[in-house]
DNA sequence: TTCTAAAGCAAACGATCGTTTGGTATACTT
DNA sequence: AAGTATACCAAACGATCGTTTGCTTTAGAA
């Protein structure tokens, strides 16, 4: 056999990621196997493991970078705008450009539920947390209606939000700017005084 | 052993959808195992497939089950009303009993992905369309503002609904009732004119 | 009363699962 | 130049997976 071993320098690691959260994002984390995972980056099964203790510590890898990915994704957007209202619009926006097409990771974070990883599973509920405490401040931000429940605002746009990528389909009519622009229309004509 | 053969007239099949509607709904279709349900009747894992061909075929059966029983459940609720505003509120409300805290079938309806179950895949999205059809004749008999995308209206809602599965804890401060009260009020107080 | 089909037991099938062990080659350290 | 830790291969571990096969018991049909 012609064995052309590679350095360790240029470790496998990043690819490892990559691969591993395309395939979660696909199959979800219970249908992935560390076999198809290591196929896809052309290693042993066995091999995963000089990175990783076991797969849901793979998981959880996958899971910070998406928090990481999809935060930074969301801040940057908002940045560019002024008016509450516009800012998340402009979250909404990054964040279903995230999670229905540009980033497998942000995707994972969606898709996969912490209660069905038992051994990491306060791990990435407190990384969503951290991740949903952005929207919390966004909504805090809004001039709503007196009596308005900012908890149920930020459950009901988030919920449809997520839900998206259950019925989403990227041949179809709505893009995600599309999406999130009907989603704050309903909820912002809401909160407007009529003369 | 005493064997204490029991007649075939008494099967077990419903115990066998019950047990496994409750596994499927806690721990989701591939985190259930076969053995699981037989355990939890109180049979063994092959016996299971006098009844199913496949575990796929189960799921089918509770998911229909739980079809039936949701539309059922939203049907009657909705008779109580004449008001478009007012039945749709009691669909949602419904709605939120049945997959949060009445009804196991349900639940599976709205965790499982059909997606994740290839063979029965097709199966599945059109028990879920037929369901969904409820929702959008509500919907379609809304006073709504000129130019609002009911389908938009539709996705926005049915989305934050089922995600409240993710966020709902019986021990917390909003029952079904409420979260459906704040939900409805979110959006119909951006469709209503004002003097 | 005889026959058939349903329901379940008992036991096993091959496949796949996450993971472990031990060896080997390379890169970095000293 | 020698030593150490890293990254991976090669091969296997026991456990568990969905499913099958053959047999037995019983209910209802003939």
């Amino acid at each position: 056999m012609t064995s052309t071993r590679k350095p360790h320098v240029d470790s496998r690691l990043p690819q490892v990621l990559d691969k591993a959260a395309r395939l979660f994002r696909t199959q979800g984390f219970e249908g992935t196997s560390v076999r198809d995972i290591a196929r896809a980056v052309g290693m042993l099964p066995g091999s995963l493991y000089c990175h990783f203790a076991t797969k849901e510590e793979l998981l959880a890898a996958v899971y910070l970078k998406g928090v990481e990915q999809i935060s930074a994704a969301v801040q940057t957007a908002v940045l560019a705008h002024t008016g509450p209202w516009e800012r998340l619009k402009a979250a909404c926006v990054a964040h279903l450009e995230s999670i229905l097409q540009d980033d497998d990771y942000a995707q994972v974070v969606i898709r996969v539920r912490p209660a069905d990883v038992a051994l990491v599973n306060q791990n990435l509920i407190d990384l969503r947390n951290r991740y949903e405490q952005l929207f919390i401040d966004l909504i805090k931000a809004l001039p709503l209606r007196k009596g308005t429940d900012r908890r149920a605002f930020r459950l009901l746009l988030i919920g449809a939000l997520n839900s998206s990528q259950t019925w989403y389909r990227p041949s179809g009519k709505y893009k995600p700017r599309a999406i999130a622009h009907q989603f704050i229309a309903l909820l912002r004509q809401g909160q407007e005084e009529k003369a």
